[in-house]
This record gives C-alpha cells, structure tokens and sequence, in this order.
RNA sequence: GGGCGCUUAGCUCAGUUGGUUCAGAGCACUUGGUUUACACCCAAGGGGUCGGGGGUUCGAAUCCCUCAGCGCCCACCA
C-alpha cells in the first residue's frame, strides 16, 4: 500500500485512543511496583478548555508517561471543581436570560438549576482533554461534589472546629457585592485607577468655623461616626472633643484623635467610618464608636442613606458631590491614583464590610507546612517560587471560609432557630439536635436551622491528594497509603496561595506528610504580543481547534517548544506548524524504512555498520541527556534534544548514510537494526507525541500492541568514545569539503576526486562522503608532493584539481597565516607572564601550550604550502 | 511602600563549579537546490561590546557594587 506523503493525524488519535480506552491502559491499582501519582488540579466542572489547560495537561500527560514507561506504577487523577463562586455566577446570569432573579427562587430551587447546568455542561471538559492524550486513570474521575468529597469535606470542617481551629467571629471582610457573598484576601485583587479626592467641610459644632476633611468617598458620610486628627497636629489640636455636624444627615459626631492618621495626608483630617474601611474600624473599636453600614448587600444605599435610599453606591457619589457642592460645602477636588480593591470573579470593586463569619486559624497549621518547602522536602520547579511562598506563609492571616451562596458544601453548623448565638457543629441535623442535648439544650429538628453559607472552594480543593483516596474518612485505607504522598503536582504560580500552600498544610494537618515531591510551575500562555489570552482580545485560540487542524500531537509539542518551567509562554500558530512538520517528519522516515528493499543475501556494508554503531552511541548520549533533563523538569529541553535526534542525527545523517541508491538493495541487518532504533526513538518520543509513537511502533514492528505493553523507557548503555570520535570526524570532513566546494562555486553534482591521508578511508569513508558530497574520495597511490593542497578548516586535503591554485586561494593562506601569527603572540604572551603561570591552574596551561603547539604546526603547514605554489 | 526575579542573535530562550569544548539552540531571515522518505524538504549563509558603568581576578556572560529598563508577588492611607 503506497503511503500518503503526508501525515494524516486525525484517524490515528480517534483510534489510539479508544484501544487505550478499550484496553483499561491507564487504569491503576495499588500493587508491589513504585507508584508515580498525580492529582490533576481540577478545572472548573462547567470550564472549557484553554490554552492553559492544555499546557498543564500536556505536561502532567508527559510526566505520567514517562513514568509509566520507567516501569512505574502511573495513577494520574482526574476530576473537577464545583468552583462555588465561578459556577454560580454562571447559572446566575443563565437564569437572568430566562428573567429569573436567584433572590426570588429557594435555595433549593436554585440547586436544582445548578444541578441541570452542570449536567449539561459539566464533563465537556475531560472530553476535551481526551483528545490531547491525556492518559489519566478515568476510572477514577472525581467531582469536588460528589457524596464522598462532600462528606470529606464536612469531616475536616468537624474536626477542624472541635481541635479549636475554625471559629465565628465578626470581622472586617470583604464583600462583593455583583455576587453578594464574602471574599477572602486571596480573591481580590488591586487595580490602579484614576481617581477624585474631595474635600468636603464639616461645620464645627457652635462655631462658625468648619473642618476640611479629604475622602474619595463621599457616599459613606451617612455612615461617619466621627472626624479623626493626629494628637501631634497643631492645626487641629484644640478641636479635640469638639463636635461636627454632618453635612446632608446632619449627624453630630465628635472630633477625636488617633495615631493612625497621617498628618501630611489631604487635610490631616479623617473621616471615621468603621464599617466601611479597615483603618476606620480600628479607630472605632479604639474609640467605642457607633458602627452604621450604610449599604444593603448588593452595593445599594439602605435606609441611613437618607433620600438616597436604594441607588448603587457610585451613582450616589456623583449625586452627592453635586449636592454638597450646591451647598457650598465642596471645597475642592483633586485628581488622585489609588488602588482600588476587585473581586477576582466578578471583577466589581470590593467593598469593605462588618460581618459574622467563619475562619480558619492558620498560625499554627502552617509551621510544618512551611519548613517542608524550605528544607527542600517539597521541591519547586523553578525554585524561585519559595520566595514567594515563605512571604506568604510568614504573614498568613486567618482564612475566611464562608460564602454567602447556594453552590457548594453547606457548612455543617446548626442555630437555633430563636437565638443563633447558640449553635453546634455537626454532620447533619439528627446529629446537632444530639449534640443540643449534649449541651443541655433539649430541642427537636423543627427548632433548629443550617447556616444557609457554603464553604469555599478551595476548603474542598485543599483536601483534593487526600480525598480522591478516601484518605480523610478512612486514614488508613490501602490506596491513601499506597498512593500518598504524591509525586508531583503540576499548575500555574497564580494559585499557589489558594492551592499548593494549603494542601501542603492540609497534608501535614491530616496524614502529618507532605501532600507531594515535586511542584512545577508552568507560566501563563500569553499571544506572540505578550498580552494575556483573554476572550475580548480574540488572541485566544481554541485548543480543539487547533487539534483539528494540526493533530494533538503537533499543539503538544508546538506549545513545549518553549515552555521552561515557570516562564510564561508567548504561543503563536507557527509552533503548531513546526510541531506538525515535525510530525511529518518522523511520518517520512517511517515511509523511507518501510519501503526499504531488502536482500536477503548482501551482508551489511561497512559503512552502514560503522554508521549504526555511530547513531547507537548518539542515542545514548542523547539519551543521558534527555534522563538529566527529565530529573531537572526541563521538558522543553528534553523535547529540543529528541528533536534535533531525530531531525540531525537519525534523518539527515544516519539514514542518508545507510540508504541504498534508487533501485538498490539494503542488506536485512541494516534494516532490522534501523527498525529497532526507530522503535526506541519512538519510545523516547512518546511521553511527547503518544499517537503518532503508537501508530507507528505498531506498524513497523508488526504488533497491535501498545508501547506501553512492547517496550520500556530505553536504558542508558556505556558510549564509546572512540568511535563518536572517529565518526564525527567523518561528518566534520564532510562539512568541510561541502564549504570548499561553496568557496570553489563547484555544484553538488560534478565529481572530482579528493584525495586523504588519513587512514579513515577503510571504515567506509570514501562512499560515505561519496554519498554526502558527491565527491569521490580516493587513496592516492601519488606522493603528495605532486598535489595542490589546502587547508580547510583543521583538514589538509590534497586536491587533483584541473586549475592551478589561484593568486586568490594565496591570499587566503596568507591571511589565515597572519591570524595564526596574531593567535601564536597571545599565547606565547600569556605563556610567559609569571603571574599565569604561578597562579593559573595545571591544566589551564596545559591547554594553553598544547594550543600554542597547534598553531605553530598550522603555520609550518601554510607556510610549506605557501613555498610550494610560489615556486 | 516591602520583597523576588529578569535584561545574551530579528523573536523565544540555554549557558551547571569563573577556565580547552563559550559566545550557543530552535524559530525567523538570506542564497542556492526537486537526486525516487519528506518543499510540511535539502544544503549553505548572515547576526550579538552577553542592558550601561565600575570593581575583584592571570582570566568574567558567570562573582561584587552601581545606574537604567522590564516583569511578578505582597501590603495598601482616607
């Protein structure tokens, strides 16, 4: 059957996969071999893919591979998140569509539409990286919602609280209020805007005189609970305990003093208001001031707001700049930067709230989690990030666990119905009503409520190693202990606060161990511009797309092509062309070989041996490297060597050298040892390209088997030395007569003969050159002295060439004579300088003599040539 | 404001302990080429004061200081 010239991926990958799939390939249980596991950092359940998927996928997928062909036991997790937050924002603005307020269905209703949605949309996503190849146990898909997750979940909330680590305390949060549920520390975000400070006079309480004061936030002046200045200002020293009217409200509130206002800022004189700002909340606990929230939950004024009651919070700002200034009580305003707090999710601005809610106590769960990192138990690749991680875990503060929304795991305590100061903390209702009476409060189901707040997210990703082993309800079970610790956890730097830091801590909090070896960072895919992918921009390409259009062995590779760990990734279309050219590449040696005609009876020329021994040891060699590479996590680097094998060495060198001319015949050897060669090239390349691999180690060795099943991870075998030497010698001298025939304008085709010294000649030399020059290479039978000779390069080579060496080739002997000279001073110079030779090291000056050697001789040899032509 | 990191060819990046093999790779580019695996190919070629300046050393892309530019993280003053 004649093959097609060009590859043809889209067959191939539907049916690699589904043999993978149908022969349970990636399925793993516990057994007596090493276990190699990773977790897959779950994507959202209702996400589709990204470039960023696909990076990280296609790393853990080559990680996993190369393990399984290392001989390990390879258990590669898959799931996905219910991402509380992310999701319900999406059936929120669903249900708007279909003009359906969430406020105005039960939390029931609610969970029923979220169900349905990601029923329908949930899961696209693992197909999805089905078809880059990910071989993950899918067996063993999991679902941060499922009945066992939840239950793991509620099970640390439990333990958690009754060890004294999770408390209810009211505290300045933030509040989102698109969303309107709390945020922690690590879900906001500052940006920088362009902003007004206004500065607003307060008149003094019987007085004629007034206070300046400067906010940026007018609309909160319902909520001022007093004006604050600095002790040490004189400006305003004898106001202390005076009283200030409000304008508009017309509250009274005095004018106090604290250390925490600046005087250089605005007018020194600060607004207090304690329910919308941290530093003012502070001033007020300080001070025992009245804390009034002027803001309904949706960002909205309430009642305190007066005539602007139910207007969005910045609508009123501008209505109450043009009030005040009507009453002349606007004295200026100036253009002011600051940052401004946005919600990762929804991106509006945060707002700054007094409320209830539930924490975890960090502190102290965080010590062995951070030690691990800096004593190098737990590794970061790149290492830079422990930087960053050691910040972070120094100044970890409490961690607000509670979210006011539907989609996620209900925390587990129980209210009073009549008095929800009194509450207990237990798996389900049944439980609590037992745990009252524990307390000796004997009621019945009917008089007691669940908290109606979900947990956060990553309250349930943060147990994710564990979990997906049933590690947290049953510790000892055989594949918690089989499986955990992990070997490597593969994703983004952005999360390593939401994630890696508190699975770390999570880890030595439940199993006392770290949750994994190794964590790799992989940088953000960014377009060739090095703008971030964004959907807006429309510089983010689909990754089925482009799997259609390349094959996903091509977009695997074309996104490695330069990846280093932790580097962003400035991804352009090209890097699928030259991955697909690659591709086609390894597809036409495979043509080449499989088209070979073979003799049975011509035994193996010499060339061709000389050549496979040559190409063996540049397999191993490479291969050295590549195992160097992998332990590093340098993958791209590991990807660029296999490349430059298979491109340089096993196509351009080693088949040109051993391939017959047309219509000739190969010796069976040849072949047979070629085909083993390839199938290890393969071997090597299928962490990277697992479809074309197995589609084309089947085919040549015959089998319907899998690599996986065929073969292993090739072993490193000593090199030998000598004979890289001895070949690449022959590849220099190639290389040399082909820049000679360049400089002399001979063409590929026209033959005429070199003649050599060196007794390479019998290990094939001659028809190997032939081949590669089209120059033919005899053994002289003629003394030198009868011949024009040249140096090229390090080589001397003697030509029988009709033409006379021209006044031109002299003065390019001259010139390399004169740049040998120059050379010969430097070293003679250095040579002797006694503080060199007394200080520099033995084999430093060894080096140094055996150059000066070396130059010397090459001048004797221009020289000579020299005399020769001018005689 | 605090911290971390980066600056090497047109682009993206390697460069481990300062020392032969250090100025490299891939891509892009230029030139030439279809000889029966591949034009998704082959061959050849051009290019860089290693961000600037100073220092240590026999010797610096590599170590130190300094300046400039860029990126990231953290905190956030109304």
């Amino acid at each position: 059957m004649a093959l097609n010239k060009i590859y043809n991926p889209g067959e191939v990958e539907k049916k690699w996969f589904k043999f993978w799939d149908d022969n349970d390939q990636f399925s793993s249980y516990p057994n007596d071999k090493k276990p190699y596991t990773i977790v897959i950092p779950p994507p959202n359940v209702t996400g589709i893919l990204h470039m960023g998927h696909m990076l990280n996928n296609t790393i853990q997928d080559i990680l996993i591979r190369k393990a399984r062909l290392d001989g390990m036991n390879a258990c590669w997790v898959p799931g996905t998140d219910h991402a509380s937050i992310a999701t319900e924002a999406k059936v929120v603005n669903m249900l708007k569509q279909k003009n359906i307020d969430k406020h105005s269905i039960s939390r029931t209703e609610f969970l029923d539409h979220a169900w349905k949605w990601t029923h329908k949309h949930g899961g696209i996503i693992l197909d999805q990286l089905k078809r880059i190849g990910c071989s993950c146990d899918w067996n063993r898909t999991k679902f941060t919602l499922d009945e066992d997750m939840s239950e793991s979940v509620i099970d640390v909330f439990i333990k958690l609280y009754n060890d004294g680590f999770i408390y209810r305390e009211k505290k300045m949060v933030n509040w989102d209020p698109e969303a309107r549920t709390t945020l922690s520390n690590e879900e906001v975000n500052y940006k920088e805007v362009d902003s007004t400070l206004y500065h607003l006079k307060y008149p003094i309480k019987d007085s004629d005189d007034f206070l300046v004061i400067a906010t940026t936030r007018p609309e909160t002046i319902f909520g001022d609970t007093a004006i604050a200045v600095n002790s040490k200002d004189i400006r305003y020293k004898k106001l202390i305990g005076k009283n200030v009217i409000v304008p508009i409200c017309n509250n009274i509130i005095p004018i106090i003093s604290s250390e925490l206002v600046d005087k250089e800022f605005g007018t020194g004189c600060l607004k207090v208001t304690p329910a919308h700002s941290e530093t003012d909340f502070i001033i007020g606990e300080q001070n025992d001031l009245e804390i009034i929230d002027v803001f309904k939950p949706d960002g909205t004024l309430n009642s305190y707001g007066l005539h602007y009651e139910g207007m969005d919070r910045f609508v009123v700002r501008k209505k109450i700049v043009k009030e005040l200034d009507e009453k002349k009580l606007l004295v200026e305003t100036k253009n002011y930067k600051h940052n401004v707090a946005i919600s990762e999710r929804t991106s509006c601005v945060v707002e700054p709230k007094i409320s209830t809610q539930w924490f975890v106590k960090m502190k102290d769960l965080s010590k062995p989690a951070l030690e691990s990192v800096l004593n190098n138990e737990i590794k970061f690749h790149p290492k830079k990030y422990v930087n960053t991680y050691k910040y972070w875990m120094d100044n970890v503060r409490d961690w607000n666990i509670s979210r006011q929304l539907y989609w996620g795991h209900r925390i587990p305590v129980y209210y009073l119905k009549n008095d929800s100061s009194k509450y207990v903390v237990a798996k389900n209702i049944e439980e609590a009503v037992l745990n009252f009476k524990n307390k000796g409060i004997n009621i019945t189901i009917d008089n007691i409520v669940q908290d109606n707040d979900v947990l956060d997210t990553w309250f349930s990703s943060w147990l994710w190693p564990i979990s997906v082993f049933d590690g947290v309800r049953n510790p000892n079970n055989e594949e918690i202990n089989y499986y955990y610790p992990t070997s490597t956890v593969v994703t983004g730097p952005d999360i390593i606060f939401f994630w890696i830091a508190r699975m770390v801590v999570s880890g030595y909090m439940l199993k006392d161990q770290k949750p994994f070896e190794n964590v790799y960072f992989t940088g953000i895919v960014r377009d060739n511009q090095r703008r971030k992918m964004s959907k807006q921009l429309g510089n983010s390409p689909d990754p089925i797309e482009l799997i259609n259009k390349y094959g996903a062995d091509s977009v695997r590779i074309g996104l490695l092509f330069s990846a280093p760990a932790g580097n962003d990734l400035l991804f352009d279309e090209n890097l699928c062309v030259q991955g697909r050219n690659f591709s086609n590449k390894i597809w036409n040696a495979y043509r080449l070989i499989e088209g070979f005609n073979i003799s049975e009876s011509s035994s193996i020329s010499d060339h061709s041996e000389k050549a496979l021994l040559w190409f063996e040891n540049r397999l191993r060699s490479t291969l050295k490297e590549i195992n160097f590479c992998f332990e590093k996590f340098r993958i791209s680097d590991a990807l660029m060597l296999i490349y430059k094998l298979v491109w340089d060495d096993f196509c351009s060198i080693f088949l040109e050298i051993i391939k017959p001319s047309s219509g000739e015949s190969i010796s069976k050897k040849s072949v047979e040892s070629t085909k083993k060669y390839f199938s290890e090239i393969l071997t090597i390349l299928h962490p990277f390209m697992p479809f074309l691999s197995e589609e084309l180690f089947s085919e040549i060795n015959k089998t319907n088997r899998s690599i996986n099943d065929e073969s292993s991870w090739p072993k490193f075998k000593k090199i030998d030395i000598n004979l890289i030497n001895d070949f690449d010698h022959v590849i220099d001298v190639v290389s040399n007569i082909r820049k000679f025939k360049k400089t002399k304008n001979i063409s590929f085709k026209e033959e005429f003969m070199i003649f050599h010294d060196n007794n390479i000649v019998d290990i094939g030399f001659a028809s190997v050159v032939h081949k590669l020059t089209g120059c033919k290479i005899v053994n002289t039978s003629k003394s030198h002295d009868e011949l024009t000779s040249v140096l090229v390069g390090k080589y001397r080579y003697y030509f029988d060439y009709k033409e006379e060496i021209s006044k031109e080739n002299i003065k390019e002997l001259e010139k390399s004579l004169e740049y040998n000279l120059g050379f010969k001073m430097i070293i003679e110079k250095k040579l002797s300088n006694d503080k060199f030779v007394n200080n520099a090291p033995e084999n430093v000056i060894q080096n140094e003599r055996k150059k000066l050697e070396d130059v010397v001789e090459k001048i004797r040899l221009i020289k000579e040539t020299l005399k020769n032509h001018t005689n």
